[in-house]
DNA sequence: TTGAAAGCGTTACCAC
DNA sequence: GTGGTAACGCTTTCAA
């Protein structure tokens, strides 16, 4: 393997004039940085990382902290996980897996050890210890969701305001019983703050015949949060679904019992709303966006050490 | 941030004492052991990454190869990773994302810059430069999947095994028209290995009255795909899904249609059984198994360095 | 059983 | 515009 010294040989330059070539940071006459240049790709030549993150204090590298899941929703969390790779890699940085079950320990070693320059973190708690760790060890990072309190820049859908765009949708259909499908996580403590924030949504801008109720993700689940909500409102014509796996069943169930009465908004990706039976009209989570946002802010941060601003992104309708 | 020298000046000892206190590498009075250990906690000292990979020479660090997926099938690839994860992390590692779409040349970068002491790479096409890459730079590396031609270790279900038996599951239910769901990675170039196994397997057992055809995993890709396979058997009663993601709706539009002769045989882990309409026989995939003896195998062969053996999971039958 | 010191391959400061 | 060189913080050989 080629090193830097073995480069600087062959192109009749010192070894830190390398360096400067390849950093940048530094002018360089074109004549030298062509040779330079021409001499690393001769020798094939890369600068050891370790080296560079001994030497420069930055790894280049950063930490993600994506959580684990076994149905629909994966799709969501692999879309993010690859866009966030995908900006880092364009901005020159690599990624690396930080294991959400080793909790804020987890956090604590691969700052301590200087394994990356950066965090985002995923899937917060409404308050997360590892948010106030992050905090506090003043390591650049981002959060993706809305932990209830953190001086972290957040990144998140507004979801208050996207459970009322969905229930104006459902009053402009004329539903008038409407239930909110929240996945088991609105339950705390902790809790997740996206499912307190769109039932609050939900509840301030529903009727006086509404409803809130978690589901579990099965067909069975489904079944019975259908019999419960509907002996509960007496009438069901429409549904907010905040809970991506909840959906195949939902959609499956209704129509085998012919309820065409009853109208379904998801609020989801539109990635998932369109892997379903058949198209629905949803509150968009707009995912990629919001994992650019997250990666960029990150990364801006990076460059210019600074205060970074959180990004509340507006809901809005998709119509099938 | 306390270094190895604030340690070893701590339990006045050192540094090199500290080092191997930690590594284990050397014999150590229990004494001395004892003062530097209460040193390190008391100071909070973790060894800096980059400058132990510098000295060492080895990372601690493995790269991960993992697809993009925007279906089902995500499920599953986060299952594998976060098995991968939780295998290194145990046996003091750490995992790199490697992003697919680089393709060959993220390897190489990877790997010249000495990011990571091994690789896991998946989703691997049936002749896939990056196998040879991987082989010839010399690194050590585990192949989740199956290409064609490769001195590497891999680790796969035996796709041709798992066709046959769910072909034999069938004939003992008295199916005669049977049908072999694809995905569309089937078709090459370059083509995925366990697709062609699969359909290999499914066409050596299955009787006269037989084919095999990609689906697009939607719900209409599954309609046309009904229509298709029916109009050229004439007959249809029973079906080898070799294809997560279009599993969901090929269910719902069997049900839709009443069509309770047909019998559906997947070929895809438990825990995407587990999520369908009903319960159903499959022949499993075992992915977390599978997922943890590629991790193994890359550490094991990290901690030994040698020839390192291939694994070939033997199908089972799950009763639903 | 322990210590001293020579690297590991960069980066970035200080000269020129 | 370019070169020399001292860090960076650890691991490991050599010596005792």
């Amino acid at each position: 393997m080629a090193r830097i010294a073995d480069v600087a040989r062959a192109a009749g330059v010192s070894a830190s004039t390398v360096s400067y070539v390849l950093s940048g940071r530094r002018p360089i006459s074109p004549e030298t940085r062509d040779r330079v240049l021409q001499a690393v790709r001769d020798l094939g030549y890369r600068p050891d990382a370790a080296a560079g993150a001994l030497a420069g204090g930055r790894t280049r590298t950063i930490g993600l902290v994506a959580p684990r899941c076994d149905d629909l929703t994966a799709a969501i969390i692999q879309r993010m996980v690859g866009t966030i790779l995908e900006v880092a890699r364009r901005r020159d940085h690599d990624v690396l897996l930080i294991d959400p079950r080793e909790g804020a320990e987890g956090l604590r070693r691969v700052i301590g050890s200087r394994l990356v320059d950066g965090v985002i973190l995923m899937d917060t708690d409404e308050t997360d210890p590892r948010a106030g760790l992050l905090e506090l060890s003043g390591i650049p990072a981002v959060v993706l969701g809305s932990p209830s309190d953190t001086g972290l820049p957040c990144v998140d859908l507004d979801f208050a305001g996207a459970a009322r765009l969905a229930v104006r949708h459902l009053r402009a259909r004329n539903a008038d019983g409407v239930a909110l499908m929240s996945p088991p996580e609105l339950i705390g403590p902790p809790g997740k703050g996206y499912a307190r924030h769109t039932a609050h949504g939900f509840q301030s801008e529903a009727g006086p015949t509404h409803t809130v109720r978690v589901c579990e993700p099965t067909w069975a689940g489904v079944d019975d949060w259908l019999a419960a909500v509907t002996r509960e409102l007496g009438t069901l014509t429409g549904i907010v679904v905040q809970h991506e796996a909840a959906l195949p069943p939902l959609l499956g169930l209704l129509r085998r019992e012919h309820r065409d009465d009853v109208t379904v908004v998801p609020i989801c990706p539109s990635e998932i709303a369109h892997l379903l039976e058949s198209p629905v009209d949803h509150v968009e989570i707009p995912v990629t966006a919001m994992a650019r946002t997250a990666a960029e802010t990150l990364l801006d941060q990076l460059e210019h050490p600074g205060p970074a601003e959180s990004r509340l992104f507006e809901p809005r309708l998709v119509l099938a």
